[in-house]
DNA sequence: CATCGAATGCTACTTTTTTAGCATCCAACC
DNA sequence: GGTTGGATGCTAAAAAAGTAGCATTCGATG
């Protein structure tokens, strides 16, 4: 068996794991008042402790309340999440990915930005291959 | 009340969305093999009829057999997503996204690619403000 | 040291999801 | 025309998710 967060999450897993991967830790409390269109704080404990036992998260003591925080790193989730939609919408085309993102936010990209990211892309470009 | 795609997706129901928004397409026999760890036949079909009756699919009529196609047109399927993504992980910046993006190992990225990449930033900057 | 407030651990219950199985339908074939 | 293969519609039921409520714990308060 691996050691690792198994198992898909349910929907409300997965709203109360992307809260916390938002905010890089929280506490039941806190993620409840996150969540649009919260069940009780029951509920969230709940499923705060189903998520620990399957790994997802884990928690902190802070006095006698838990802080809970993701097991996998932020930088992780992140690139598991790209290459999933990438997979899923971009037929795994990272320019098209890119495209879009840009075409997404185009209005709100600053100079500084758009300068940064062709900087970005010249590295790559020198960097080859 | 929206006339449209009700309700949050549950697991299977998401990675059916999933496979079909990959394939553009799909029967039901074509979404069971796309599927990790599949159902049966018939829960593939199930979920199918209830992604319908939800909205979220609808379908063609093959000879006997059903064809399945996302209601919500790839295009703003994936500016959804994408949306939620930036969110999440990037704290809304497009710049880390892109970054991120760039950076997933997997995805080396011809010259080619490069090149029109730094050109659409180009024309993002001469465009905007 | 009794009480209060804020958290947690459980357990039980309801609802939704997920799945299987059967009955039926239709086109092709012999 | 009867049979077969592949599809669908439906129903019922098992399994998982989601939720609530109560008992308990632990500090801080007065």
């Amino acid at each position: 068996m691996s050691k690792e967060t198994n198992t898909q999450l349910s929907r409300r897993e997965r709203e109360i794991m992307e809260v916390i991967y938002r905010r890089g830790r929280a506490t039941a409390a806190e993620v409840l008042d996150q969540l649009a269109d919260p069940p009780g704080y029951s509920a969230v404990r709940a499923l705060l402790r189903v998520l620990e036992e399957k790994g997802h998260l884990r928690h902190e003591e802070d006095g006698q309340r838990y802080v809970f925080l993701p097991t996998v790193p932020l930088e992780r989730a992140r690139q598991s999440a790209l290459r999933q939609l990438l997979h899923t919408f971009f037929d795994g085309s990272t320019e098209q990915a890119v495209a879009a993102l840009l075409d997404l936010s185009s209005t709100r990209l600053s100079d500084a930005e758009l300068e940064r990211l062709s900087r970005l892309i010249a590295d790559a470009r020198k960097e080859g291959r």
